[in-house]
RNA sequence: UCCGCAGUAGCUCAAUGGUAGAGCAUUCGGCUGUUAACCGAAGGGUUGUAGGUUCGAGUCCUACCUGAGGAGCCA
């Protein structure tokens, strides 16, 4: 029996017999020889078809054969330098599960293609080797987020996608029938949830899609999206950023370790990621205004930032950067006033290097409940969808805090792409809904 | 929602108001070590849609549609 394998699995196979089964990713020929490049999701392997050593009709099939036409391949494994990857595979026979008809060829060539076209064929370009290494950076980027908490006393509890009301009241929401007379929307945060888990578990965290019906359009939004949201029972500010700081070395150190090869096929400089170690530079709102308006911003103190002020904050720095003590004013109801400044909360962005911007939002939230209740007012929330919310404060209220990181924008950093809709799957933004 | 930009072969792009073209892809032929292979040939077009200016519009004007970029809002 032949052994099947993964590419990925080659070199530790050189000599042997082996089968892999894959789809075609290239082909190169000439009269006698043929070079079918197999693709099968670990990576890429060159097999070499030589026609006076194979009967002639295999010969004919396989120099024929069109790209992702999906096939599976026997040969020998053979260590090769002129092969990228370093092996090679002999072939001895194909056996050809579907041939890509000429009719109706792969329409993603080799060559390059505009970025409509690309995401009109998502389904298709996920197969592309640069694609792929996002989306494995993207898996590394999870899996390190989630051993991090997992490993630092937090419990994954995860919060609702229907939700009755505005988490925050500012944003936009989807709206959908919750059967006969209800309304629901698409959660855009699990975080007031979170707070109640927090109060049972201590430390938790919820990680799951996101919502926001905003209708921006830039490279920086996406209207769904990933984001982990750790909040803490008995914590504060300090807390909040040390853990921010702690996850997203940890992180980057991850990907370091065992995303390399990808980074390298991405293209990402390095030396840049393996500046990112704690401390991070801490800033306040009012230093960060201060530093805008000398580098020529427009902005004035009680304004939020926008975009450029976020680049011009980070564009010449080799850290990420913590910003706090925002005005009471731009901030959600929930934030707890600086105990000597009422005029500034206790929250805090994390921006991340190179102008890639805010990554991390986060901070202390109210724990007393007559503040909440009069915040509640000044927002104009409706009570009495918040009365649960509430609860929580009258019931062994404490200092609690967390924050949120969405993980397109982390991995747009991280893959150091020009636009966060290559960091998820199937992308949803303003105008793209399918595929 | 606002501001400019773009739309020509399956794809990426050219074409001074005067005969609509190239590379890749596809088909056929050649090539025993190719590296987005190479060489030769062929097929492939209602120039986003509708109207207008002009002897003549891919090109100029108007409206609409679609897309990409940026702003605001945000992670």
């Amino acid at each position: 029996m032949i052994p099947r394998i993964t590419i990925a699995e080659a070199g530790r196979h050189a000599g042997e017999t082996v089968q892999l089964a894959g789809w075609l990713y290239n082909l190169r020929r000439s009269g006698k020889i043929a070079f079918p490049i197999l693709r099968d999701g670990s990576g890429l392997m060159q097999c070499v078809a030589v026609k006076s050593s194979l009967p002639e009709e295999l010969f004919e099939t396989i120099k024929n054969l069109t790209q992702e036409s999906s096939i599976m391949v026997t040969g020998k494994v053979r260590a090769e330098q002129r092969a990228p990857g370093g092996f090679e595979l002999d072939v001895e026979n194909v056996e050809v599960l579907q041939r890509v008809p000429e009719s109706d060829p792969y329409p993603i060539t080799p060559k390059e293609h505009g970025i409509d076209f690309l995401m009109d064929h998502r389904h298709l370009w996920l197969r592309s080797q640069h694609q792929h290494a996002i989306i494995r950076v993207r898996h590394e980027v999870i899996k390190a987020v989630r051993d991090y908490f997992d490993s630092h006393g937090f419990t994954l509890v995860d919060t609702p996608i229907f939700t009755p009301a505005a988490c925050e009241g500012t944003t936009s929401l989807f709206e959908v029938n919750y059967f006969d007379d209800a309304k629901a929307f698409l959660t855009q945060s699990g975080q007031l949830y979170n707070e109640a888990t927090a109060m049972a578990f201590g430390k938790v965290y919820c990680f799951g899609p996101t919502f926001r019906a905003e209708k921006s359009k830039t490279r920086r939004h996406l209207t769904e999206f990933w984001m982990v949201e750790p909040e803490m029972a008995y914590a504060g500010l300090e807390d909040v950023k040390r853990v921010a700081e702690e996850m997203i070395v940890f992180i980057v150190g991850r990907v370091l370790e065992n995303r390399r090869e990808e980074l390298k096929r991405l293209e990402r400089d390095v030396a840049k990621l393996e500046a990112i170690q704690a401390p991070f530079t801490r800033m306040s709102y009012d230093d960060a205004v201060k530093i805008l308006q000398s580098k020529g911003s427009e902005i004035q103190w009680g304004g939020d930032f926008g975009g450029t002020d976020e680049t011009l904050l980070t564009a010449d720095r080799d850290r990420p950067l913590m910003v706090d003590r925002f005005p009471t004013s731009i901030k959600a109801f929930y934030f707890e006033p600086d105990p000597e400044r009422p005029d500034v909360v206790l929250g805090v962005d994390v921006l991340a290097p190179e102008g890639y911007g805010e990554i991390v939002g986060g901070g202390q939230r109210i724990h007393d409940p007559e503040l909440l209740l009069r915040r509640i007012e000044e927002h104009h929330l409706p009570k009495e969808a918040f009365n649960w919310y509430i609860d929580l404060r009258k019931y062994g209220t404490v200092p609690h805090g967390g924050f949120g990181m969405g993980i397109e924008r982390c991995v747009a950093w991280i893959c150091g792409l020009e636009h966060i809709r290559e960091t998820i799957a199937f992308p949803r933004m303003l105008h793209r809904l399918s595929p």
